[in-house]
DNA sequence: GTCTATATTGTGATAGAC
DNA sequence: GTCTATCACAATATAGAC
């Protein structure tokens, strides 16, 4: 937290808004200089090209973004723990980072091979987690369901709202409102409730 | 489905799969050409400039994109009726547009208040859904929950698997595998499912 | 309507002084 | 390390023949 900032990091900082607010084909170079208060010059200088630059920001973008879910996949501890903490971890870090989920979905649409190149996702095994479900529906604890739906869901349900963000604003609250960021706030609370609510067992009625 | 297709046609198919693909920014004028099998000196005889055929082809996907999701927002239909209807309806339409979502998503978040604009979201009101879940709480048919949050959380279990293919589908699946589009498959009994457990009344097992 | 130039502007990148 | 000036090229858009 130095209030000096050296011409490194000052790009860095501009690169980070001005690639995730227009994408790598949309931002201009002219403009992180601009951001950073510097000249274009320096850009090629600390970094050779537009393209390694990116390569930076949406590498530690994407670490952001996937990070504690990929700890939850991985980790060997308790399925509900994991659960819990991941929701919690995880809206934390999209409210500290409202335009991450746009800038990642939007580039690895993009650019799907690419992307994919620059995360070194090799070695992540999604057999833990799948195991776990199906050792928790196998006690009764939970209702079916598999694995790889339920992880898929548990991640949908936390990045949706912040990747949909400016339609589910205007569309649900109208354009003038502000309401979306304490609905954003709620969800944490909101998909914990949900996921713990989908997975009761349906034979809890039955039991009587 | 006939056979010849007129000649904006074929810029308008070229249009959207280039435009989908690489996005606003990304696409070239060039590369809508050689997918229409013509030159670049038509497509601006056709539409005026690359701004105004994007405009098009964006609109559109909007359309689809969130045309039933405006439905189920706004439509007096059973509350049970509508969500079913609509998890079926919407991710047909994804199956057969995969690069929708991400290509919405993209677009939105890149230029927002622009995008914005290219909707006519106008007079959409949201009251109707909220009215209907704060009823079906009322008489205890599902559990305590937020219309808007239940509204998203719905979109959100369709959409995301879809707009966050290419990621989902290398760290879920290995980037060997196409068992992926199984996955998005069966993704629609999998949602209901979802939603279904997820709304049923807490109290069912203390009501014995 | 469709084509081949060509004009024009953007923007990533480099040269070279300080 | 930082700047100004400039290059080189890519991409939108237009002119004008057929």
């Amino acid at each position: 937290m130095s209030e000096i900032q050296s011409t490194e990091d000052a790009i860095l900082t501009a690169a980070r808004k001005v690639f995730s607010a227009h994408g790598l084909q949309g931002a201009r170079m002219q403009d992180i200089a601009d951001e950073a208060g510097i000249n274009k010059a320096l850009l090629h200088y600390y970094f050779r090209s537009k393209e390694k630059l990116f390569e930076i920001i949406f590498q530690e973008a994407f670490s952001k973004f996937a990070g504690s879910a990929a700890e939850m996949m991985t980790s060997e501890a308790p399925l509900f723990e994991k659960i819990d903490a991941f929701i919690d971890k995880y809206i934390d870090i999209l409210l500290n980072n409202l335009f991450l989920p746009g800038f990642v979905i939007a580039e690895i649409n993009n650019k799907p091979e690419r992307m994919i190149d620059l995360i070194s996702s090799k070695g992540l095994r999604f057999d833990v987690f799948e195991r776990q479900v199906a050792e928790e529906v196998a006690r009764g604890n939970i209702r079916a369901i598999e694995g790889k739906h339920l992880f898929v869901s548990i991640i949908a349900l936390c990045v949706f709202p912040f990747a949909g963000r400016p339609i589910l604003k205007s569309i649900i609250f109208g354009n003038e409102s502000i309401a979306y960021d304490a609905f954003l706030q709620e969800r944490k609370q909101e998909v914990k409730r949900f996921v713990i609510a989908a997975l009761r067992p349906d034979n809890q009625i039955n039991e009587i």
